[in-house]
DNA sequence: CTGTCGTATTACGACTGTCGTAGTATCTTT
DNA sequence: AAAGATACTACGACAGTCGTAATACGACAG
């Protein structure tokens, strides 16, 4: 089965956020975290992921700086605030709260 | 705490179907059922309600029909179809693997 | 008998986040 | 030499939600 974005949506930040707190990293690595860590049952868009990095510099939740792979490439990193730390913790206790007002709503099936 | 639409988005329309599953109803009752099932936890804008309808009647999930209210005053019900209770199991089921994906994500704080 | 509140719905344009598509560039593997 | 993985950016389209507003009727208070 396919998870529709539409459900995704409003957790994409959070998500990032969530593999930035123990150290910076970029974009296609986040990507494949996301990936492995759900079995390829959520895999980001790669646009998706860049616009939500700029929306979040912009927004104070991230920082990029410049780093470079072993091999030398330039890579865009990211590394998570103090703003962006609040904001994750924020976004979990809200997730507890919308868990339980779905489920309201949903009948599980035998 | 506000749940943000984000969130929900994915599911509006599962929510909407899961109260028509057992008898037809009308935009403003539904309106209520959500706000007292989810303790204003979750209060629907209208014009998300009435957009629900017209896009599920599209796609076949809901049906109108005209009704009275008690006093004589016209309003307009929806009945789900068989569609849209498949649908509706579909998301049931959708929802299960989705709270796993986000749940990697989150970690809770004491 | 007038105004406000609750009921019940519709219209319209703005906005945000995701998506499809495409393109660029380098490094590694075959 | 070609193909695949890595790494990222640009642009316009689209869908669903939101703010605002308007309409209309009944009930109830003052």
């Amino acid at each position: 089965m396919e998870i529709s974005s539409d459900v995704i949506r409003g957790y994409n930040d959070t998500i990032i956020l969530s593999l930035l707190l123990d150290s910076p990293s970029y974009g296609y690595e986040i990507s494949k975290r996301i990936r492995d860590l759900t079995d390829d049952a959520y895999i980001i868009k790669e646009t998706t992921l860049y616009s939500a990095f700029t929306r979040m510099e912009k927004n104070g939740y991230v920082e990029s700086f410049a780093g470079f792979a072993d091999n030398g490439k330039r890579r865009t990193y990211y590394r998570i605030t103090d703003k962006g730390r609040q904001y994750y913790q924020e976004k979990c206790s809200e997730w507890e709260l919308t868990k339980k007002v779905i489920e309201h709503f949903i009948r599980k099936e035998s």
